[in-house]
DNA sequence: CATGAATGAGAATTCATTCAT
DNA sequence: AATGAATGAATTCTCATTCAT
């Protein structure tokens, strides 16, 4: 019946994850991804254990890159006390997070928005959790190194802060509209708000 | 059996609202409603038209609250142009807010996380684009009046801006072990580094 | 449609019955009982929680009535230390246990047959393991009483035993044919053989 | 990947075996016994037809034994009229059960508890009938050469006690922690009891 | 205002088996 | 002898909502 043969998996995967960005993990039918496949619903099994294995798996290239930027971030070479107030830094992280997100668009849109009822439905409270504890280890070395700088910031606001990248994370990935053009012109705008206010709080 | 009868409509509610904030609007079942309320799962349908109606009923005092509050800042007596650069005139929005948040903490943890499937599941999105076409008219304002500051600002980063503050009111709501004195300090950690912020954005 | 209305619930366990009596309760299907029964299957969990309850309902005449004859001869009154020996005795408990099972005929069976997957597998072994702590208590107070009578035998010669009485109930439940002439002459046979075997046991 | 080759049958039917014994015949599932066994599911039916014929070829042997030491009790040279009442007699017999018991206690488990939905779920009633056609020749036998004795035994007395028969077998082999001993003890015993009750029955 | 019965579509997953290679 | 894909029917149970009384 089907001219495709072997890439029924490839197949599968494809409109799995259209499937999710329309309905969201919880709300996408098994039914409804076989039918569009073209497999026979119980076929999908033969792939996949079960539908969050599915998710899972168009998932799986977006966290590796993301654990990977991550990671990358935070080696030790790379630490370093202006991460916050040096405009420079800023840039490469932010334009790391830019190339990311052109990438894995759709994968980020899922992972932020539509992983209810997915094992992982709470990535990004854990990733916010992380970043908190970062955010706090630097500030750490900041008051051991310049003790004349205000490096008493409350935990929440770290928190938040962190919330907050995850949040524009989030808005420029559901903006598919966006042109180059303007995330280049928010980005500056964001950099010089976000090292001014900073800067601020520091100095205190 | 039940001793109380008129109140069936409000243990419902109650019962209706925890409900959503543990299951989230689309996974709570009307059969356990009923049974918690301890009310016929079809007499239900005599207070209410369904599901969507009840969850806009536990919603309407915060809406109505949250509408208010909007409309008040945005009154023409309340137009003003420090705004964003006033630490004061943020004090006391965010004092309102802050207000708001005690009041109806549950609501808003409704609203902002558990509306998916309900008629409100775009109320944040709806608020975010309203809050940017706000600011938008204020930049716009500003640009009248003070001609040698930059309001030059791109429309992407008010929209942005609006959805932080959203994001900030979903970490309060989302954290109630917060204490006031921790809160406090993270409003005026906040107004401190948003108008540092917006300061240097504007006199570029 | 159908011109029955209330007695949908009363269907429903009849079907059932005949349905776990044909397939066994695992391999019962709950669609076949709704078919067959003029009931919508999701009707069905208006009355029972599930496959289990229908089960367990269709059973608890029958496990009332169990409990009930064992509890009476059980009673401080009946406990007599010629339970095994005296065939009047047994002729007594012996009737009484064909009273049931001419009552409870096909519950009995699935009890004993059909009731693999339900929460009521394991009654046959729970049921012989609790007559044989009864047996085992049986004798030890004739080695008090009697103590020139052998009182000495095997636990697992009384397990054996108890679990012979409920493979005759089984046999007895199975043969539908059986005349009652039929089952009086096995009675007289059994309870000479076993009188006779218990006696020669104690005497040893 | 796999070191074996041609036995892989031998794994099947080992593997299969064990599952049987965890989850009967109905339940085992073909892609458990593949999985575990490290073979390809499909490749299992290029060794056997189905389910069945793996469950029949796990239970050939015990088969074989089985019909033999019945054949061999039956045999002319061993039909003897003391069956029943000749302790000795008994003694044999038992002991040669004992010994099938020994060297199959897993097959006849399956045999008798885990056959349900096989080819073999009737074994144990049809060997019971047998058994029972087998008895009643004794008897009549018994009638022609001491007409004295009473041979008058109802058929569905004979029926039951080989109905026992079964079941002891049955209880031995659920029992795996019994001693030798305990076992001899039990033998003992159930020879003093059935050999008593018989003397009584045919003496009337 | 309340009840309880009924509905019909929907969910994910499992099954033994077959087929083409 | 082995693989992996495919099949098609089956499973129990849940859902929000409606209807007649």
């Amino acid at each position: 019946m089907q001219i495709q043969k072997e890439d029924s998996k490839e197949r599968i995967l494809k409109v799995a994850k259209e499937e999710f960005l329309i309905k969201g993990f919880k709300d996408a039918s098994m039914r409804v991804i076989a039918k569009k496949s073209g497999v026979g619903l119980s076929n999908i099994y033969n792939y996949f254990r079960n539908k969050d294995e599915i998710f899972c798996e168009v998932m799986s290239s977006v966290l590796a890159a993301f654990r990977k930027m991550v990671d990358d971030h935070n080696a030790p070479e790379h630490i370093n006390l202006n991460v916050f107030t040096n405009s420079d830094f800023q840039h490469i992280m932010i334009n790391d997070f830019l190339g990311l997100i052109n990438k894995y668009r759709q994968e980020l849109k899922l992972l932020l928005f539509y992983s209810h009822g997915s094992s992982l439905e709470n990535f990004k409270e854990e990733f916010i959790q992380e970043s908190t504890e970062t955010g706090k280890a630097y500030l750490q070395k900041m008051k051991e190194k310049y003790p004349h700088l205000n490096s008493n910031i409350s935990p929440f606001f770290i928190h938040t802060i962190s919330s907050m990248w995850m949040n524009i994370i989030g808005e420029v990935v559901t903006h598919d509209e966006l042109l180059d053009s303007e995330i280049e012109d928010f980005v500056r705008e964001y950099i010089a708000f976000s090292t001014a206010g900073w800067k601020r709080l520091m100095k205190a």
